[in-house]
DNA sequence: ACATATCTGGATATCTATATCCATTACTTG
DNA sequence: CAAGTAATGGATATAGATATCCAGATATGT
């Protein structure tokens, strides 16, 4: 249903939101999300570039939201690295068609309609709110590389 | 959303919708549905294992629904060829999250369940009947072999 | 200024879905 | 029963998504 590209971003981003203030490096947000190491760095570059995270780099950098979680919405992550696309147009492309839906894709883009609506309902501070009927989805926190040297783990 | 696969078994559905009481041949529906050639074999072989048509070998033969279009809905068309799968329990297998799902997951679980109600809500019956909304889909009419090698096409 | 940490972006590899091909089997008609 | 038609199923090819790798760019703290 949703592409892995797309449950890799969601994942980072609740990484994100439940790590306020700090900045996350990848390495950090693979490991938490279970994001093949690398792979990640690629799905945060979409979001970058959607705007939704801002990345600093050298030491001490890393990634962080690039705003509040509230006004970050769970479809806007997914398009940001695997649009959803409503059907516009019949594929069959025939003439008889014209401009409107026939009825099978016109009952298919109501799916997906009612699929997207769903997602651009819940903000990132909603999922990171305990609810009445889902644990609070705390992601395991990482330490950072610094702290984990000097343990000698 | 759908896979490409998805797509084509709904248009032969359409297609054998549309001419009922003949057995279609594959070469019809893939060139009706606008579908590869020899692809489509594969896709009805699903649709023929999932009890939705029933095939006939041999000269006159071809495919024909199984059912009624109105016991047919597109829910069960799209399972037959690449089923939608539900989310049951969260991906991370975080131990923390238990048997519930996660907020996220959950909230990714009401879209896609909301997504497959729509699609479990219509029959063939009721994408070629006229609608109000869309035009009626009424799949190209392709000649049977026989007929087209007899006005030398 | 130097050494180090970290992102960036391009090149490449792997894997899965999509698509093609063909020999075989089953059926129909004459 | 012979000839021809059409589905079946396996082997193979192609394309696109997923994943890895690495050299370069940029920031940080000393």
């Amino acid at each position: 249903m949703l592409s892995s590209t797309a449950e890799y971003a969601l994942r980072s981003i609740m990484h994100l939101t439940s790590h306020p203030g700090t900045a996350c490096t990848s390495k950090e947000i693979a490991e938490s999300g279970q994001i093949p190491g690398g792979y990640v760095s690629k799905v945060m570059q979409d979001l970058v570039g959607a705007g939704i995270v801002e990345s600093q780099r050298g030491p001490n950098g890393g990634f962080r939201l690039a705003r509040e979680p509230g006004a970050i919405t769970v479809l806007e992550v997914v398009n940001a690295v695997d649009p959803i696309r409503r059907i516009v147009a019949c594929p069959l492309r025939l003439p008889e068609h014209g401009s409107r839906l026939c009825q099978l894709h016109q009952q298919l883009d109501d799916a997906i309609a009612s699929f997207e609506r769903i997602l651009s309902e819940a903000t990132f501070a909603d999922l990171t709110r305990e609810g009445k009927r889902s644990s609070r989805c705390q992601f395991p926190t990482v330490e950072r590389g610094a702290a984990k040297r000097k343990r000698g783990k």
